[in-house]
Order: structure tokens, then C-alpha cells, then sequence
DNA sequence: ATCTAAATGCAAAAATTTCTCGTTTAGGGG
DNA sequence: CCCCTAAACGAGAAATTTTTGCATTTAGAT
């Protein structure tokens, strides 16, 4: 059982087969929004999209997951991994790449001292525009 | 002339009432859903929701303003600012802070060499729990 | 095997965001 | 100034996304 389901368990959540599915379908890596997440799921799993946004909720409230709005007119989640994956996507044509190594431990570590939450996990999005783009239309 | 309205004017934007005013309304700081936003607007000005949220697409593209998605339901929308002010949200209550000084220069130029983007900017939310939600129920 | 709170499916509602189209307006050129 | 035109706007409809209520199912404990 992974790290995540174990987490879920003890807090006293069913480890219900819809769950599971979710979850494994994040474990892909990619941001997905709530209906690419129904479109992932086993043919085998019966799933209503309304489930998915209560456990998508779910997974926010205990920081397994981020949601993110750079993309796409949906919002998107991703796994708030260990290894901390980001993205950084083109304001022209949406292109959107990857990146690791945000190096946030000190920032995070003054922040909780001074204020006394404690950090469960960030959301990174940087923006800009790709070289097509740049070198394209100004708009 | 401010310096968001030189920059749309040189891109050829018209400087109207309405896109001026929901400027304004962000200068406040905070961040602000559409519909904030409209309530914001100053009575004297006639503004449609729809102007809103053409208008946010608009800065949105040009890098003028961020989108951020932790905070209610609705997307907020918020100025990329000079001191780069960021959110910590907590992930029970809701309460969010804001803070500065996230150090981003370095991580920033080295993915624009890297991947050949320019950096417009960037959005960085934080979450977990307040101090309160932290000592009272476990959810 | 039984029981119960939690979770689900379904359908409907609510909320958010985009789009169409007729009208208005900013700003440039006489 | 006044005119002109592309850009922007308002209004309302439509599309999309997200949440909710309720009857039914199910995970997991006894």
C-alpha cells in the first residue's frame, strides 16, 4: 500500500476502489483536470465525475494533492510529489513544460517560525512566453 | 499614467473606463475573484461581468496580473508586483497570510537559459495549516 | 454474517466562465 | 473639433465547471 493510502487510512477514509483509481491516475505525473482524471480511470471502475471532485476536495484538504490554474480553462491537480515537479507554461500558446528542484526548504522553514502554520506543500507556476511565441506575434 | 496602463497602451489596448477601474481594483492588493472585482468597481462606472473577465484574460496574457486557485472557489486573480507578494493558505480554516521575499531571481534565470521561455512571472501558493486548525480537530 | 457510517451514482442545481451580437467608444486623421 | 473604424462594451444566452441532495451501495469493524 502506498504512502498516500496509508496516510488516507489513518485519517479514517475507506480505501474505496474509485479512490484508489484516482489516485493512481495522478501518479502519472501530469496535472490533470477533473474530466482527463474520469477519461484515465479502468473501464472496470464505475466512477461519476461528482465523485471525483469530492475526493479531488479531499485529497486537497489533507495537502496529498495541489490544484493549479495556469492551464487549460479548468483547474488542474497534481501530486505534491517528493521530488516537486513544477511547470512553466507559454501565456501564447499554452505550451507547457516541467521542472524539478525548486529549492524551497529555507523559504518554507522562516515562514513556518514566523508564522506558525505549518507548511503542507506549495503550488509553483511560472509564466511566461516560449521561444516560438516570443519570436512570433507580439501579442 | 501608470505603468500596466503605458504597457497595454504601447500593445495597442484602448485605455477605457472599465479596464482602467478593474486595474484599480487590484492595486489594492488582495487578491480577487470576478465577481470581487465587480463589487469593486467604482458606481459611477457601468461594467458588465463579462468586461471582467475579458479584461483579466487580457492582463492574464500580457503578464499583468497571476491566477491563483487555493483560495474559495472561484479563481482569484491578482497584480504581479514589484515586491512579489505571495499567499499561505491554511488548508482547514482557510485563513490565508500573505508574505514577500521569495528569492525566486536565481531558479528563475536559470530555467529561462534552460528551456529559452521568458519568465514573466510567477505563482507561488503555499499551504497547511494555521496554528488554530493545527491544535483543534485532526480533519 | 451483520451492521453502520462513509462513500457512491445519479440528476439537478449552482457557480463560474465564455460567447454572440448589436451598440458604444477610444483615439487617430482630417 | 468632427468623423471614422477597429476595439471594446453590455446584455443575455450558452457552455463549462463544480457542488449538492438523496437513495443506494460498500468498506471495514464487530
Amino acid at each position: 500500500m502506498t504512502d498516500r493510502l496509508q496516510l488516507l487510512k489513518e485519517k479514517g477514509y475507506k480505501l474505496t476502489k474509485q479512490r484508489r483509481e484516482i489516485l493512481r491516475a495522478l501518479e502519472e505525473g501530469t496535472p490533470l483536470a477533473a474530466e482527463d482524471i474520469l477519461a484515465k480511470i479502468n473501464v472496470k471502475c464505475r466512477i461519476n465525475l461528482s465523485t471525483i471532485y469530492r475526493n479531488l476536495n479531499i485529497l486537497l484538504k489533507n495537502g496529498l494533492i495541489r490544484k493549479i490554474s495556469t492551464l487549460g480553462q479548468a483547474d488542474c491537480y497534481e501530486l505534491v510529489d517528493p521530488d516537486c515537479r513544477h511547470s512553466l507554461a507559454c501565456l501564447g500558446c499554452g505550451n507547457t513544460i516541467g521542472f524539478s528542484h525548486c529549492h524551497f526548504d529555507q523559504i518554507v522553514q522562516e515562514l513556518e517560525e514566523q508564522t506558525g502554520y505549518e507548511i503542507r506543500g506549495h503550488a509553483l507556476e511560472l509564466f511566461g512566453r516560449c521561444p516560438a511565441c516570443r519570436d512570433g506575434h507580439s501579442s
